[in-house]
RNA sequence: GUCCCUGUAGUUCAACGGAUAGAACGGCUCCCUUCUAAGGAGCAAAUGAGGGUUCGAUUCCUUCCGGGGAUACCA
């Protein structure tokens, strides 16, 4: 990685213990990479940060490798600026081409273990259709997934299936199963009313157990199908009643003197691991007489001390909708009281959607049956498209999801954008005139050539190619898929651009053997940079999921 | 009340504390004898208000004014 030799180079000159920084900066006046490093340590060393910048570029000409940089420039008030040479560049389509999948990746040392996470999404409630809040989290957690794994973490992925016949949820479902309940009935649901039949179910929540079943086989599908979603783990909170497992949490709570009886309920003493009130466990019976229910909180502590305990995973990841966050002091409590360190749960809390329709706010009612479904909205725009504009936005957005614009500018959408650059790529490369006459493959690119590529366009195209592994770098470390997304437009700004410009296919005819031999030496430069370029964004839509179209 | 997000061009969104705040859509000009014009070049257009910290603040702290969400023995 080009930024991370140059932070190397930096080490190896300045030896106090400042962070040292090296980032693009906006502006190419100011170099293809740029460091404030001298800055940080004018400080530290109460100096003039100008003479500090010339100190370090002093030294640094004596230790970085011969033309690897073009030129080294300081400029006020102490920046360094570094210019990267063309070989520096040029090499650099060689690895691509080399390593192409694997370009980006990295490579964990085989010996050291690899680090489990485990991230889990979506885990829709089993009583309806999943909803764009729903959407928004899954392509999120989906897309994350993949780029950790891209990263050489071992990662898997979990939907936790809130199917509890205990929980209120289920016996409310199995009400309406019934027909006695008050909740509304789409279509959708009558049919798997139906669908159930006329078992005799035990009792309500037996009832909603069977039509949750139902309904999460459904949603199910939809997520592998249409979504193209595959989890590694379906995870029943039922399952951590039968096999014993919330029972066991609390008597384990039990032991530890960590629970109370008030009002009938059992409490979790959470105040006293940062939560801001006690929480209750287990309910005040509804009959007299009987057990009480167990709260949500309950078996969800027992899930994830599953993740940790159990299976042992060194990280673990969840994706919530925003409303959700309130919840979360208090499951960190339950894991401290456990001594599961706060930062092993990273819960990334992804905003609320807003449906705009018709320049107004439609509100997503499940009770009222009026909100559009993640299906309806996917029919319409199109998987590639739903993923590329949730991804695009960072989950702290309150994003405004126009659904009018949606539908009819669809067209306009930025992943076409994309997807028509990587198929120009591909299209050029499929030019029969590329062809050697006696094969359908892509000629092998001659790295000899790739000196040719030395004009402006090239070398930016190549500079863009080269921060594909620095992107995916940040992107991983700060749990934003987005970043991707937004370089995926550069990379495709930057193709579109250069495609202005440059031309790739050489016209041969009536040149001399000399010209001939020239233009095709040129070509091969080229073709060779095309061929890059290709890679990155077949590697870019992979880890995004979105398809390359065979042509548009 | 308390807690979590959030306020940036007309609109939807960007910007590890960095240099001249970026895109897209919309508006206005140009560019198809050239590998797909679903493209390119250009113009106009923005940090809610006030303090503070810093060489440097959209970013951090603070007050105020807006918007969304949470404050359940729902999940």
């Amino acid at each position: 990685m080009v930024k991370v030799k140059i932070i190397n180079y930096l080490k190896e000159v300045v030896k106090e213990p400042v962070s040292i920084e090296v980032f693009v900066p906006d502006n190419e006046k100011f170099g293809h990479y740029s460091t404030n490093v001298a800055l940080k340590l004018a400080k530290l060393r109460k100096q003039n940060s100008m003479t500090v910048a010339e100190e370090i570029k002093s030294v640094l000409s004596r230790v970085v490798v011969k033309d690897f940089f073009k030129k080294i420039e300081i400029a006020p008030p102490g920046f360094i600026n570094f210019w990267l040479s063309e070989k520096t560049l040029q090499d650099k389509i060689k690895e691509i081409l080399k390593k192409e999948k694997k370009y980006g990746q990295q490579l964990k040392a085989k010996s050291s273990k690899l680090k489990a996470i485990s991230i889990e999404f979506i885990s829709a409630n089993p009583t309806g259709p999943l909803t764009i809040g729903n959407g928004r989290g899954g392509f999120l957690g989906d897309a994350l997934a993949n780029i950790l794994k891209f990263q050489g973490n071992k990662v898997v992925k979990e939907y936790y299936i809130n199917d509890a016949k205990a929980s209120t949820q289920i016996r409310e479902l199995g009400k309406t199963a019934v027909g006695i309940g008050k909740s509304y009935k789409t279509k959708d649901l009558e049919l798997k009313i139906k669908k159930l039949g006329p078992k005799k179910a035990k009792n309500y929540s037996d009832a909603g157990y069977l039509l949750a079943k139902i309904i999460q086989e459904d949603n199910k599908k939809f997520i592998e199908n249409k979504l193209k979603i595959k989890f590694d783990k379906w995870f029943s909170e039922e399952n951590l009643y039968k096999s014993g497992a919330v029972e066991k949490l609390l008597g384990e709570l039990k032991k530890k003197n960590l629970i109370y009886k008030k009002d009938d309920a059992i409490w979790f003493k959470s105040k006293q691991f940062g939560d801001n009130e006690d929480r209750v466990l287990v309910r005040q019976p509804r009959v007299a007489g009987q057990a009480g229910e167990p709260t949500y909180f309950l078996p969800d502590l027992a899930y994830h001390l599953n993740k940790f305990k159990i299976r042992k995973f060194n990280k673990v990841i969840d994706i919530w909708g925003a409303d959700h966050h309130g919840y979360s002091p208090r499951l960190k409590a339950g894991l401290k009281a456990f001594g599961i360190a706060d930062e092993k749960l990273k819960i990334i809390i992804s905003q609320l959607v807003r449906l705009i329709k018709k320049g107004k706010e439609t509100k997503m009612s499940k009770r009222k049956g009026e909100y559009v479904s993640l299906e309806e909205l996917i029919d319409e725009v199109g998987l590639d498209a739903a993923r590329f504009f949730f991804l695009m936005y960072s989950p702290n957005t309150h994003m405004d999801f126009d659904l009018d614009l949606a539908k009819e500018k669809s067209l306009e959408n930025p992943v076409y954008y994309v997807q028509y650059a990587a198929v120009r790529c591909d299209s050029i490369l499929k030019k029969p005139k590329f062809q050697s006459p006696n094969s359908k493959q892509i000629p092998k690119p001659k790295f000899q050539n790739l000196k040719l590529l030395n004009t402006k366009e090239d070398l930016n195209l190549i500079r863009m190619l080269v921060r594909f592994p620095e992107i995916i770098e940040e992107a991983a470390q700060n749990y934003s898929p987005q970043i991707l997304v937004r370089y995926s437009l550069d990379l495709a700004r930057q193709f579109h651009n250069f495609y202005e410009k440059e031309h790739i296919i050489a016209d041969l005819r009536g040149l001399n053997a000399d010209q001939y031999r020239q233009s095709m030496d040129f070509m091969f430069a080229r073709l060779a940079l095309i061929q890059a370029t290709l890679v990155i964004f077949k590697n870019t839509f992979n880890l995004l999921g979105i398809t390359l179209p065979k042509k548009m």
